[in-house]
DNA sequence: TACTCGTGGGT
DNA sequence: TACCCAAGAGT
């Protein structure tokens, strides 16, 4: 039947249209703006990262950050102190990047064109859409992770393929889904969708819009698609580090500008050397020590457990620390640009002797 | 292509 | 409890 394709897929995108009007997301903070700068950003922040964690950490971030000038002239150290506990740090990395390289290259603007902003330091091309989309009333396809379920439902994509190719079908059912009106609508609903009705686990099939099209509702298949990827069991790390203070202040290390927690300050690591050594390194006598109980945090790909020694010390010397170590003020610690559990463990941990 | 890169909430 | 997985992109 070669005329049903086209009534279908006009038939998809009316139904998410108007579902969306009525029973999709509006209120939002980044949905109350046209602003490039704000769309890019909450784009960003939302990458692998949900909606409420997002929401405290824009609203910070743009109080401090306001425009993408003010953001490409701060230092990368105060843009990672307000990503500091959200994850990913490559992100706010790129970020920076991506304001400084507008300002100095493209005037300060994104372009309306998706295909010119993909590309640039950490939009890839469903991002690039979504700022097309949103900040400038484009017509391109988003492929985010609610979309892919949606239509991995909806299209029984994936189960047969090799993951590559379950890809580039979706890209190709999200462009060939694309209405050629109210494109904002359109998207924000199959996210919303994705977000609220169609979700992961026990999916509210009876409120979907898209019910009667579905293939994974027809033959109960919700559970098996999208297909789910095989996950090797997490590998254990685990590392020795040292809190170091002298009841004022807690000595940091900021860490290399790539791998885990890049750019971000933390506690110097004992590599094999003994305590009393490290402590004298770095101009201290010490007062006193105490293993602290373990931290155990896990990443994407593997866990660690973090010893951790508490070392009281008494200052001798100033201007012996090398530059990538930094004396913090307690009263510092929550605005620093820490990782999650290390911040966690210095806001619970009292200083002072 | 496969791996890297955080964190918190849900089940 | 242990595992799953989010408004993905870089390498």
């Amino acid at each position: 039947m070669p005329d049903a394709a086209p009534a279908i897929l006009s038939e998809f995108s009316r139904r998410v249209i108007a579902w969306q009007k009525t029973n999709g997301r509006h209120d939002l903070p980044w949905q109350q703006t046209a602003d490039a700068y704000r769309i890019w950003l909450s784009e960003i922040m939302l990458q692998q990262t949900q909606v409420q964690t997002v929401i405290p950490y824009y609203g910070r971030f743009l109080a401090r950050f306001p425009t993408l000038e003010v953001l490409a002239a701060a230092p990368l150290g105060a843009v990672l102190e307000l990503w500091s506990g959200l994850g990913y740090y490559a992100r706010a990395r790129n970020l920076h990047r991506c304001a400084q390289t507008l300002v100095v290259e493209r005037a300060g603007k994104f372009s309306a064109n998706p295909q010119e902003n993909a590309g640039l330091p950490g939009i890839g091309r469903s991002t690039a859409a979504a700022i097309g989309v949103f900040a400038f009333a484009g017509r391109a396809a988003i492929l985010d992770g609610n979309v892919k379920r949606v239509l991995a439902r909806c299209f029984a994509i994936g189960g047969t393929a090799s993951p590559a190719q379950d890809l580039r079908a979706l890209w190709a059912l999200a462009e060939a889904l694309l209405p050629e009106r109210d494109v904002a609508s359109y998207s924000q609903g199959m996210m919303d969708l994705g977000a609220t009705v169609c979700t992961v686990r026990k999916p509210a099939c009876d409120a979907c819009p898209l019910r009667t099209i579905c293939i994974a509702c027809r033959d109960d298949r919700q559970a098996e698609l999208p297909r789910r990827q095989i996950r090797a069991a997490l590998p254990q790390r685990s590392s020795r580090v040292v809190l170091l203070t002298d009841g004022r202040r807690v000595l940091l290390e900021r860490r290399p500008p790539i791998g885990i927690w890049g750019g971000l300050l933390s506690f110097p690591e004992l590599s094999g050397e003994a305590p009393d050594a490290f402590v004298l390194r770095h101009g201290c006598r010490l007062l006193g020590s105490q293993q602290l109980p373990a931290i155990d945090h896990t990443f994407s790909h593997f866990r660690l457990r973090i010893e951790i020694l508490r070392c009281d010390v008494e200052v001798l010397a100033h201007g012996v620390s090398e530059d990538v170590l930094e004396w913090l003020p307690v009263a510092d610690v929550a605005a620093a640009a820490l990782p999650a559990p290390i911040k966690r463990l210095l806001l619970a941990t009292p200083l002072a002797a």
